[in-house]
DNA sequence: TCTGGGGTCCTAGGACCC
DNA sequence: TCTGGGGTCCTAGGACCC
């Protein structure tokens, strides 16, 4: 059997870890630049704000139903998120973490009988409740797929459910599918769910299941990525469990900036940032990259001012982890792509090709960059901002935090401390005197 | 004034080869 | 030059996910 935990409104979570008065109130949280909002919390869900709303549009009912709003406080989610999943692994070592707030156990190891499975569920959700202040729920099923399913209802029934719903009979399969309407089976977009409706007047998941072929599947919805759904559907592991961190085959970091920007400066400026970020992830998985790409952008929305679009794309000469080098070329494509006559609001960096670098061999030149690479991280940013300044001259980049006035910055006007990675944000408790 | 930022996988079709 | 029937490799774009 498979289990997906999924954090429940997981963003709105994390702020009320930190702020238990608002565990009973409506709370959104918006996306970078407090541009729409993201997350929601079941009250606020209620209390009928819309998903992807935009801010300044629905800022006055937000105030006037009393819904608490945040920027997105990223590095708090991040971490709240690592210490959801060591709680799941400590329980069921088997974990594909999915996405920031999801991941898969696999339980074949978990020797549960099939009548405990409930009680498991429910034992998994008390540990990370009194560990990391999350709610979650669960849904247990054969596959991938139907967990999901199951996990669905869960959330939707949460009082009769308690956060828990395994799908194990026949029975029990095919009731919860035929609860379950076709856009909202894992891996069927809207396109596929209309599609199925007109062609086939099919409206849930039962139907699919009822009715529908693997031929018809595999040609006319989705080919292999359909078919594979479909077979979980009935119940045939299709979709695999990839324990482990998967490497990605390509890291950005693109952000809209807090106000259009017109200079060459700021703009690689901005690059060098997003640059070095990139970079950080990329370290994660211990890469190296030989591509390097940039994009810039001025607004889609006002396209009356003329729009531009651009992106370019270098290869290194090798493969490398080097700051230096890698900014360098970014700021280089950047440059090719400015046209001074356009305003910008959006820039982004992608990095490709990437080698692993513990498993080469350093060549003797390579092997100083590598140093660099081991090097701690503010070393290693000292040492940035050094050789940067040398090449591009003072002021191409910043440091984020003192870059506060930068107009490239992000507006994020109503943003949490960043209560568990930051000790100036620490929170503190103040017990009352005796 | 104001609209996020990441990712994955697959398919079709073009270029090229024999 | 065209013809048939294979291949391979690459890229753009679609569809989907959170």
């Amino acid at each position: 059997m498979i289990a997906i935990v999924d954090c429940n409104s997981f963003y709105a979570s994390c702020e009320r870890v930190f702020r238990p008065e608002l565990r009973t109130q409506p709370i959104v949280v918006l996306s970078n630049n407090d541009g729409c909002v993201i997350a929601r919390s079941d009250e606020a869900k209620e209390a009928g704000i819309k998903m992807g709303a935009v801010f300044h549009k629905v800022k006055g009912e937000l105030d006037q139903k009393k819904v608490h709003y945040f920027s997105s406080n990223y590095q708090l989610y991040g971490d709240m998120s690592d210490r959801v999943m060591r709680c799941l692994q400590s329980i069921n070592p088997d974990i594909e973490v999915y996405s920031i707030d999801e991941a898969f156990l696999d339980l074949a190891q978990a020797n549960i009988p099939a009548d405990g499975l409930v009680e498991f569920g429910k034992k998994v959700r008390i540990k990370v409740w009194r560990e990391t202040g999350i709610p979650i729920s669960i849904g247990i099923a054969p596959t991938k797929v139907l967990a999901k399913v199951a996990n669905r209802l869960a959330k939707k029934a949460k009082q009769k459910t308690e956060g828990v719903l395994v799908l194990q009979t026949k029975t029990e399969i095919l009731s919860a599918l035929a609860a379950t309407p076709l856009s909202d089976i894992w891996g069927f977009g809207y396109k596929k769910a209309y599609k199925l409706k007109s062609l086939f007047g099919m409206t849930t998941a039962l139907d699919c299941y009822n009715n529908m072929t693997e031929e018809i599947m595999r040609k006319q919805f989705g080919g292999v990525v359909g078919l594979r759904v479909l077979r979980e559907l009935r119940g045939e592991r299709s979709i695999s469990i990839s324990s482990g961190a998967v490497e990605k085959q390509h890291i950005a970091s693109t952000r809209s900036f807090g106000q259009p920007i017109n200079t060459l400066s700021e703009l690689t400026e901005a690059i060098s940032v997003y640059t070095e970020r990139a970079l950080q992830k990329m370290e994660h998985q211990q890469s190296a990259c030989k591509t390097v790409g940039v994009f810039l952008s001025t607004d889609r929305f006002k396209k009356e001012k003329g729009y531009y679009a651009k992106s370019a794309y270098g290869v290194l000469p090798h493969p490398t982890c080097n700051p230096h080098e890698v900014i360098e070329k970014a700021v280089e494509l950047i440059r090719d792509i400015f046209l001074p006559q356009f305003s910008y609001i959006k820039a982004g960096v992608f990095l490709a090709s990437f080698e692993d670098v513990g498993a080469r061999q350093l060549s003797l030149f390579e092997q100083d960059v590598f140093e660099t690479a081991s090097k701690s991280k503010s070393e290693k940013l000292a040492t940035l901002l050094a050789t940067s300044e040398k090449k591009f001259g003072k002021k191409q980049i910043a440091m984020a935090s003192s870059g506060i006035d930068s107009k490239w910055q992000m507006r994020m006007s109503h943003c949490s401390p960043h209560y568990t990675t930051d000790w100036r944000d620490l929170p503190v408790i103040s017990l009352p005197a005796k």
